[in-house]
DNA sequence: TGTATATATGAGCAATTGCTCATATATAGT
DNA sequence: ACTATATATGAGCAATTGCTCATATATACA
């Protein structure tokens, strides 16, 4: 057993509550900036009504722009302008056949965050 | 095994990629407009970098307000408007004792998805 | 080659977000 | 009661978001 010193703490204001705690945790971050920030990408692509029900569907099978489109009841634009922006964290992938385009689902471990969390939050 | 009908669906456009899945899929819709708005509001409360940190953070141990405000870098103010943020969603609760008030986790389902992610962004 | 269909993309705009600053509230100590 | 400390909160503001509109690109077919 160890005791820390709290003293070794100077600075401008008062709080003492838990102070000791808080150093041992600033003295192991254990959690940078960019991992943060990987981090809540993620989830905000995640965190967006349309992006939830496009995944949804995805997980459920392949769909290409238009049937995205009627099913969500949006804009070919907006859709596209979505699947773009989970295509770039490759969360989906592209398939072209023809003149139409296929969306799928690009990350097992994304796909599994959903329906995991599709099944907590039945319970709540 | 049943024919279905494509013929059934008649609208202004052309597209028949895959429209009779589409169909089956709007005949059983499955998710609704609130279970989107509902996933999407969880997964964004987690989709910020700070918040992402003070998650982290407390789901080791219970900190009080000043002691996140110091292990974040941030001041007092934006550290108490992000705690509000995530305490009306009940991702987080008070615990208040003297003058100081400590946070930690408040639901179970949202501590196990964010562990969970974090172990699969680790293979990433 | 010309036309129609399927998708992609840039610009613009209203709504939302996440902070700061100032100030309010709550509690403890004198 | 007065002062200091800890936290909460409203207003304001710059940045970001998610859509629409117009238009570009790609492919199929006559």
């Amino acid at each position: 057993m160890e005791k820390i010193e709290i003293e070794a703490i100077e600075d401008e204001d008062t709080c003492t509550c838990i102070r000791v705690d808080s150093v041992q945790l600033i003295q192991e971050p254990q959690i940078t900036e960019e991992q943060a920030v990987g981090i809540a990408e993620v989830f905000k692509a995640l965190g967006d009504p349309t992006r939830v029900k496009m995944i949804y569907y995805l997980q459920q099978k392949e769909l290409c722009v238009h049937d995205l489109s009627t099913l969500l009841a949006m804009g070919q634009s907006a859709v596209s302008h979505q699947l773009r922006y989970l295509r770039d964290l490759h969360i989906v992938k592209r398939r072209k056949v023809g003149k139409t385009v296929f969306y799928s689902l690009d990350d097992d471990h994304i796909e599994q965050i959903f329906i995991q969390t599709l099944g907590h939050l039945q319970h709540m």
